[in-house]
DNA sequence: TCTAACCTTTACGTTAACGAGAGATTTATA
DNA sequence: TATAAATCTCTCGTTAACGTAAAGGTTAGA
């Protein structure tokens, strides 16, 4: 994952790993895929959207409690809650969304501008070229 | 352009910045519009790509050397040599490019999988405005 | 059961990238 | 030319995000 041991425990001592995890202490950590996953994501947030740990801290503990609710509601639900749940996840989402376009916008931006640079450059070796190549 | 005055002499600290600045030493800093789209440039490769400045500083010596090749070589210049500067600032936009577009590349990924999340959630509310909305 | 290989905890170190403050200096302006 | 406001240099401090080393504990396999 392009990270090292250390990184991983220290991501748990910093609350964003291990939230569920029933472990003797001393004993070996072990991770399921979901977990996996999970750190992987976080791993390629903080690297395309380079959001501190402390976003990333605010992002986990912000689905937690979603994830909390629902567990809540889960047996009792009137649909009400339901859709406050999904509705905040919408909202989630469309955050995000946000903030990967926005980093896409600018990226193309950069994009067009490397590329009209490049064609300056090919332009000008074609000249040169017509001259003595 | 969202840095403090101490970032800046920071970067010329760091040799980012200035390179060819003539200046009393205690003097104020004087800066042109090629010093401010220059550093304005730098803190975009930063934000939007993650590089450090020790990267950042590599590129800087790249594009100087670069800089200083097309200054001795603009008075007797052989097409020959010119072709080859050419080539060199073509090899080095076509990293950026590359770079740029591994990254647009990322998002659109993650962007794909954020609007497939935003989809099954709105499906899931329609599903749900469908019983007692 | 024993061992080799790996893991855990704890504590301190490191590095990049600035922040903050003091005291001297410079510069625009009245 | 006097003065206020902004800058300069220097130095030490800080914070995030790990790195590293030591000493002991776990675990799978023979």
């Amino acid at each position: 994952m392009g990270v090292t041991a250390r990184t991983i425990r220290y991501y748990e001592e910093f609350g964003l790993l291990g939230a569920g995890a029933v472990r003797v202490r001393g004993a070996h950590r072990l991770y399921t895929e979901a977990d996996v996953a999970r750190l992987r994501e976080l791993i390629r947030l903080r690297d395309l959207l380079g959001v501190s740990l402390e976003e990333l801290k605010q992002l986990v503990e912000a689905e937690e409690a979603r994830a909390l609710l629902r567990e809540r509601w889960r047996a009792t639900d009137s649909s009400e809650q339901q859709r406050l749940i999904l509705e905040q996840g919408l909202v989630h989402v469309e955050a995000q969304l946000a903030l990967v376009r926005k980093r896409q916008q600018a990226l193309a931006q950069l994009e067009r501008e490397l590329v009209k640079k490049r064609q300056r450059l090919r332009a000008r070796l074609r000249t040169l070229g017509g001259q003595d190549g």
